[in-house]
DNA sequence: CTACGTGCAAACGGTTTGCATTTGG
DNA sequence: CCAAATGCAAACCGTTTGCACGTAG
């Protein structure tokens, strides 16, 4: 999957590895080769992967084959636990990006190659937080995914949208 | 889960019973037994279900175990298909929603008692549309869930909402 | 009569877990 | 040292599928 630069990083006083770092320290928990390996692969770019597009990537680097699948499950947990990772439900999968040092922001996914477009809006921000307040419901977060097409699929050859492909 | 009458249903022309026959006639499938009790359930009240509490729900009636497991499952398919249901994801299964004769609306969800409050919101609509446009991307449909705790949960004892239960 | 649908059991795919071994602090 | 983490293989859980039998039209 392509990275989407959309939007620009927001500053932030310490990297990813060592608020990584941090997390686990305070946790009592270690700082091992895989960990490190995993967050330095993660942060190297700004994309959208799942689960499997990490272990096969990393897989390519030198770093190779040395973390197993389960280890790279448990330390996507832990970085979304640390606030590190967002994960969201794409068709059945998880898919992550990155959270730390990067601005709220929404998708839209493309249902004929998949790929996610950032897009930001205070107006909706603004329509959830009243929404919330409406219904005396206290909002922690939000999810919101537009489906359609993208403007290079739409020039392409087509095959209906179904409404199965409906996040 | 607790019917949520948040919304008006908007009158329609014909019932849902109707509209399925239509689909499955027009496709040369057939109306069978389990195809009746399964949308005479799930068109009783308006709430939302996964497929287990389908399932469950379904077998204390006296339509009893007639429909089996993989039954319910290819019917949910050809009634989403059909038009008749949403199908939304939380938390890796399908939650399923009356789509026919309904009104588009999105949802709070409680993190604490999973329970899914309706809203309307026009201005969403608007913002979706406005979006779409200006990334040239061809919209077909939105999905937004705002996560956060109802006025109940909040008054209770708590529990932590972790970011893990973000859809 | 003959597809189409069903039920069963087994497969599936993404993710998690029990356990023996390795390793960080 | 020893608790925490890893890798392996197996379990898990929601959902789908192959196949022989049943049934709608």
């Amino acid at each position: 999957m392509e990275a989407d630069f959309a939007l620009g990083a927001v500053q932030v006083s310490s990297s990813p590895q060592e608020r990584f770092s941090e997390y686990l320290q305070s946790r009592g928990k270690r700082i091992t080769q895989q960990r490190r390996a995993l967050i330095d692969h993660v942060f190297e770019r700004h994309d959208h992967f799942d689960a499997d597009e990490l272990i096969a990537n990393l897989s390519r680097t030198e770093l190779g084959d040395k973390v197993s699948r389960p280890t790279v499950y448990r330390t996507l947990n832990e970085l979304v636990e640390a606030g590190l990772l967002r994960r969201m439900n794409l068709g059945g999968r998880a898919v992550y990006e990155h959270d730390y040092g990067y601005p709220q922001h929404d998708h839209l996914h493309c249902t004929m190659c998949d790929t996610l477009i950032e897009f930001q809006s205070d107006e909706l921000q603004r329509i959830r937080d009243a929404v919330g307040r409406e219904h005396r419901f206290r909002v922690t977060g939000h999810r919101l995914i537009v489906s359609g097409v993208c403007q290079e699929c739409s020039t392409k050859r087509h095959r209906r949208a179904s409404p199965l492909d409906l996040v």
